[in-house]
DNA sequence: CAATTTGTACCGAACGAACGGTACAATGTC
DNA sequence: GACATTGTACCGTTCGTTCGGTACAAATTG
């Protein structure tokens, strides 16, 4: 089996668990491998998982999110869309963000530089949209950046209270929030 | 020296590095302590650590935020004040929250009681605010939802970026957002 | 007063368990 | 036969924790 096969696995470890929570003999449990067919599809070890890790959701987040963002629908429409692929990912809210679980503790100096610009190009495929639809550039970044914030706020806000309320109102809202101030698009 | 004196200590290391990440060599080394000694004051190991570093740090949140947020001044001067001691707390958007880093990995299981009631009173407190100051109770307590996820979601995002901008840009906008529709007190 | 007991703070050394990682022979597959 | 894949046994290190014991000041006792 190729190692895409346990990329959606480690997935879900490292993102509940983040790097230090994670051991090998976890992975082994939930791969159904054991160490060595480990360290055979990753012979850089823990480290190198996590990178796989995260270039595999990295890979999913451009042919889901950032790609449909540079689409060709109307742009109130693909922020739509985007909210529905982020809901998606986290489940509606019920699961972690990766990016935010690697940021604490010793992974985060390991990864921080990948995980920054993970949230740098998404702040700005927002951007980008909303800069497209007649917003200021500098409002358009800010706006962005807030949608940004509202997810992963929302996510740690929702998990910590046990509860997926916050998270889907804030996705449920982020749409016409960000929308603001631009004109609706005529309905014919 | 009373473990009081601890408390400080074990705050940044947990906030930083989480449950997982923080080993006992590294409190040791952090306050001075042997490891032996360090089961003196916290009999109860690691866990009882974390336990008392949340106490503590539910202490500070009662006394500069929870306790002014119900203050006597003019609401909107009370939101002010918050948001000013939450830039404190998290050092202007440079530091991490302990109770976000705590929702990681197995720790997550052990304090997810605890954490919920603290997001959840720092959400009540605000929807009070809100509450007295006329808005409708149930936009009132989204509202506080929304405070505390734009407090988490820009920490994540300003430590992610490696740049406090958006904290501090969020932090700033935060009283004005969420007295949306209140009337201006009048200034005489 | 002196002698003794108690309590607090601390530490070095060691414990078994788990850690990440490796070596290598055996198995399966084309 | 060649090569990918795996199970088993092991490495040194670090983990959280415990043990036995020291230093010393406060309280207790004769």
């Amino acid at each position: 089996m190729a190692r895409e096969t346990y990329l959606p696995v480690l997935f879900q470890l490292f993102r509940h668990h983040g790097y230090d929570g994670v051991s090998l003999a976890k992975i082994a449990e939930a791969t159904g491998l054991g160490k060595a067919s480990l360290y055979h599809h990753f012979p850089g070890g823990k480290a190198e998982m996590v990178q796989e890790t995260l270039a595999y959701s990295g890979r999913w987040m451009t042919e889901n999110i950032l790609g449909p963002l540079q689409g060709d629908g109307e742009p109130l429409e693909r922020l739509r869309g985007m909210c529905d692929r982020i809901s998606d990912l986290y489940q509606a809210g019920e699961q972690p963000c990766l990016l935010a679980s690697l940021s604490v503790g010793a992974s985060r100096d390991i990864f921080h530089a990948a995980v920054q610009e993970r949230l740098r190009s998404l702040v700005d495929a927002i951007a980008a949209v909303l800069t497209t639809a007649g917003l200021a550039p500098e409002l358009a970044q800010q706006r962005g950046e807030d949608a940004v914030m509202t997810i992963q706020g929302s996510l740690i806000l929702s998990r910590g209270l046990d509860d997926p309320a916050p998270f889907q109102r804030a996705i449920a809202q982020l749409p016409e929030r960000l929308w603001q101030g631009l004109p609706s698009p005529i309905v014919s």
